[in-house]
RNA sequence: CGGGGUGUGGCGAAGUUUGGUAUCGCGCUUGGUUCGGGACCAAGAGGCCAUGGGUUCAAGUCCCGUCACUCCGACCA
């Protein structure tokens, strides 16, 4: 059997149109549903499982180091929202307003929550008085609305799921830290968990989150060379504090400006999970966030003892902390076979008659259809390092992607050329540092800046677009 | 928000040019036979053709509006 044969029709194929491949997936692996409301959209339970272990592991990650959760309201009061002048600038085109309530109009209009600052920063006003209340180590799973004008599935959708942390500390260095820090569990969640390669870097000033002193974010590359933003961590300084009156007697039995921090993670990663891993069969899952990390399938399960072996293995899966399946349904196993390749189980156990007599079942790993034959009696121990193998073999190939899509250019006419020459990717290039070579270098080549990667290089002591003195390596790319 | 495309059972389409009883494939239901890469037979269920107006004896089809989805730009997690 040719390895690379396309089994699963309906899939639009990545290569003849990547887009309509990308919502193919979203809705053949049943991870979302449209609805009524533009940009609105059902998680199903395969795709809101996925986010579950996204929030579980994570979660875990914010509670080991050191912080705890809380749930602010939905609806922020106008004059509330205005307090930071950036912040609502940056923020104001994509919120939605609530005007009555019942048939009353309200006094003041509320927005819904397209982030949550406004509504900490008050909270800290009121409960921050001494040294001794900080630091405070917030976080909260909600979602957000944001109005945005054209949606897609996870990518850009006008109510989101996301976590946002917020902290609080006595001063600039302490808050610097927890940025990096953050950012930090960020980029290991997204490699070693979801098996994305990212970039660390910090944003360029055009390019901060509204009201930040300072942006840091992890940059992913997709399969079709394109960039996604994975997270977000910003460092935002006293600024904060001052628009909204937050202040701490210090030791010294001084009143000081405490400093903040907040940082984001989204349902957006499961459009990352999609778009790094999947391919032309449907999705691939990295194993820690699957739902079903492995599916048994039965085959000729009318026959005595099939089905009983199966539930059988299941059940000394579970006991190993597999999640498993058997689909014991009355689909033919090919069938079987492509419905879970679609979904992107990362194993699948095929086990029938001729198994069963030999003691052995066959393993199937998605991400490059390899079979074998295990043991049954070591199965566990098998599955448990398959799934090991499926998170390094992914994350390899996407890693191998990134770099074969990653061209250092030192001129504009260089950029044009590698991505005609070779497709959308990372550009590396040296940057003088003003916006103006940073607007242009979008206008002439169509790749914005993503990022200075935190681990510079110099490929070269000239801006790439002006020539003179070169102060960051920038990453550049087509964003999504 | 600018430019294009598309809306017909759950999904994918034909029918629209030239107005005249709503079609096909997949899926779904029931029963039976199958089962190692999307099985087969039989019998069924399901649609005021996105939506609001208009023209007409008659509108899925013609005219005007609206909405949604989608792609390409600008903006964004």
């Amino acid at each position: 059997m040719a390895n690379d044969k396309k089994m699963v029709e309906d899939i639009t194929s990545m290569e003849e149109d990547f887009a309509k491949w990308y919502t193919d997936i979203c809705k053949k692996a049943e991870l979302v549903e449209y609805t009524s409301v533009k940009g609105c959209m059902v998680i199903r339970p395969y795709g809101y499982a996925i986010w579950e272990n996204i929030q579980r592991i994570l979660d875990g990650m914010f509670k080991a180091t050191g912080h705890e959760n809380v749930c602010m309201p939905m609806f922020i009061p106008e004059s509330l929202l205005q307090k930071e002048k950036d912040h609502v600038e940056g923020f104001a085109p994509e919120v939605a307003w609530v005007t009555h309530g019942g048939s009353e109009k309200l006094e003041e209009k509320l927005c819904v929550r397209p982030t949550s600052e406004t509504l900490f920063c008050e909270h800290y006003a009121n409960i921050i008085h001494s040294h001794r209340d900080l630091p405070k180590l917030y976080n909260q799973w909600v979602s957000v609305v944001r109005w945005e004008k054209t949606t897609r599935p996870f990518l850009r959708s006008r109510e989101f799921l996301w976590q946002e942390g917020h902290t609080i500390h006595a001063t600039a260095e302490e808050a610097i830290i927890e940025t990096e820090k953050m950012l930090g569990v960020y980029a290991d969640f997204c490699e070693q968990y979801l098996a994305i390669p990212v970039i660390k870097g910090k944003k360029t000033e055009s390019d901060k989150f509204a009201g930040a002193v300072s942006t840091y974010a992890i940059e992913a590359l997709m399969h079709d060379g394109k960039a996604l933003q994975a997270g977000t961590s910003h460092y935002f300084g006293d600024g904060f504090a001052k628009a909204f009156g937050i202040q701490y007697q210090s030791k010294e039995n001084k009143l000081e400006y405490p400093h903040q921090t907040s940082w984001g993670m989204t349902t957006r990663l499961i459009g990352a999970i999609i778009m790094t891993h999947g391919d032309d069969n449907g999705l691939v899952l990295p194993p820690a966030v699957a739902p079903i990390q492995a599916v048994i399938i039965p085959v000729a399960q009318h026959k005595p003892g099939v089905l009983e072996k199966a539930a059988e293995l299941k059940a000394t899966l579970e006991n190993a902390g597999i999640r498993v399946k058997v689909d014991d349904s009355n689909n033919s196993a090919g069938w079987k076979y492509s419905e879970y390749e679609m979904k992107g189980v990362p194993v699948r156990i095929e086990v029938g008659p001729r198994d069963i007599e030999n003691g052995e079942c066959v393993l199937v790993t998605r991400h490059n259809r390899e079979k074998c034959v295990a043991k049954l009696d070591t199965l566990a121990e098998t599955v448990a390092a398959k799934l090991q193998q499926v998170r390094d073999g992914i994350y390899n190939k996407a890693l191998e992607n990134r770099e074969n899509r990653t061209y250092a250019c030192t001129t504009l006419d260089e950029i044009t050329a590698a991505l005609t020459e070779k497709g959308d990717g990372f550009i590396k290039a040296m940057w003088c540092g003003s916006e103006e070579c940073e607007d242009k270098v979008k206008e002439i080549t169509g790749v914005g800046s993503r990022c200075m990667p935190l681990i510079q290089e110099e490929i070269s002591d000239k801006c790439v677009c002006c020539g003179k003195k070169a102060e960051h390596l920038v990453y550049w790319g087509k964003a999504y």
